[in-house]
DNA sequence: TAGATTGTTAATCGATTAACAATC
DNA sequence: TAGATTGTTAATCGATTAACAATC
């Protein structure tokens, strides 16, 4: 019980995807038993870490065996919640935006997106990539009518946060951010930052130091 | 001396990209002190952690006083080569080359980026976002003739290790890389990726807990 | 000088690795 | 059954936090 109560770690949950994508690959290759030897080959992870890692959710592996491709890889992708769906809309109908709208990993993971908003009068009305843009006035409306659970802020860094307030408004339950802020949000919310400018300042770092 | 050789650790040079950010906020508020206790509050990081962080590099601070706001920003923009100058290539002219190619960010870090390559004819021979798209055909070359340092790789997951490999081949330095794929590359070159996809299945993941 | 705050050492905490009994 | 490999406990390592002497 007192197992069951500990909350995994955030470093765990982040290699998590890593393994989903190996066991997919092996499940492309039709291969259907791995060991946490043969899976530390390919992900760089100790087999140690991976047995640990994974039994965190529990005991998927056999002793003597090893672990069942198919069955380890539905595993995790329930524990990444891929088999649920979630609906989700994107502000900001920029570029950013059509990177995001037209990703394809969008759906493989459960994210279905049903618009754009954006301030840009000019842009609102259009379809762009598919979607309809609306106007940023409508979008509360818009997110209870069709519970969207998931906002997406493609947006530069000054809106930002009057978004991510208005999504929280809305009730949203989850921001996948691309501003480069710190966003604040009230704790029930989960967010999710992709910080491209840090990511380029630490390859600025590594570059520097060996030259 | 001891102490110069011992290398910074990793984390340490990801939390770099984000005192930078504040410093540069604060000097835009032109605030010119600040103690470790102060940045402590911006940054969510422990006033103890920020003076640790900092002294790998060396004593910015004053007892008593605290860090000079421009003078700790200057040093940092220093640690993370942000006063270098780097001479980058996008490859793939797509919607996720179009966001790389007119991110300002980029300048503001020190990239310039001289040109696109994409394998597609029709695109090759265009100007889009202000940069002539090249045949791949004619990359290696072109990286060797305007000493290209950092190649960024913006393709799908499967021709993006056969680009990694041409941009060692050619001499590159460094590699920014966006496709959901580990790529391997010979230890001085610098990889930095960055996993749109991983993020989402991590925010996947807390949404689906939360419920 | 007195007060403030750093730089740095020591203590703690958490994550990774090692080891091995359990067991398929 | 014997061999292989997990699940799990214990040991180690590294990162964070606490504490405080140094000093501006």
């Amino acid at each position: 019980m007192a197992k069951e109560i500990k909350k995994v770690s955030d470093i765990v949950i982040r290699r998590l995807p890593k393994y989903h994508r190996y066991l997919s690959d092996l499940l492309d290759r039709n291969v259907d038993r791995i060991s946490s030897q043969e899976l530390s080959g390919l992900t760089g992870f100790t087999a140690s870490q991976i047995r640990q890692d994974l039994n965190n959710f529990g005991g998927f592996g056999q002793q003597g065996y090893g672990y069942n491709v198919q069955a380890l890889h539905t595993e995790i992708a329930k524990i990444l919640g891929i088999d649920k769906t979630y609906r989700a809309v994107v502000v900001g109908a920029g570029r950013l935006g059509s990177v995001i709208s037209t990703y394809s990993g969008f759906k493989a993971s459960g994210f279905e997106i049903l618009a754009m908003f954006d301030k840009n009068p000019e842009k609102v009305g259009k379809v762009i990539d598919g979607l309809k843009v609306y106007s940023l006035d409508d979008m509360a409306d818009f997110i209870k009518k069709n519970k969207v659970e998931v906002g997406i802020i493609t947006v530069p860094k000054d809106g930002s946060q009057k978004i991510a307030d208005d999504f929280v408004a809305a009730g949203i339950k989850g921001i996948w951010n691309f501003a480069p802020v710190d966003l604040v949000v009230p704790e029930d919310v989960v967010l999710e930052s992709v910080r491209l400018n840090d990511s380029l300042l630490t390859l600025s770092y590594y570059l520097t130091e060996k030259k």
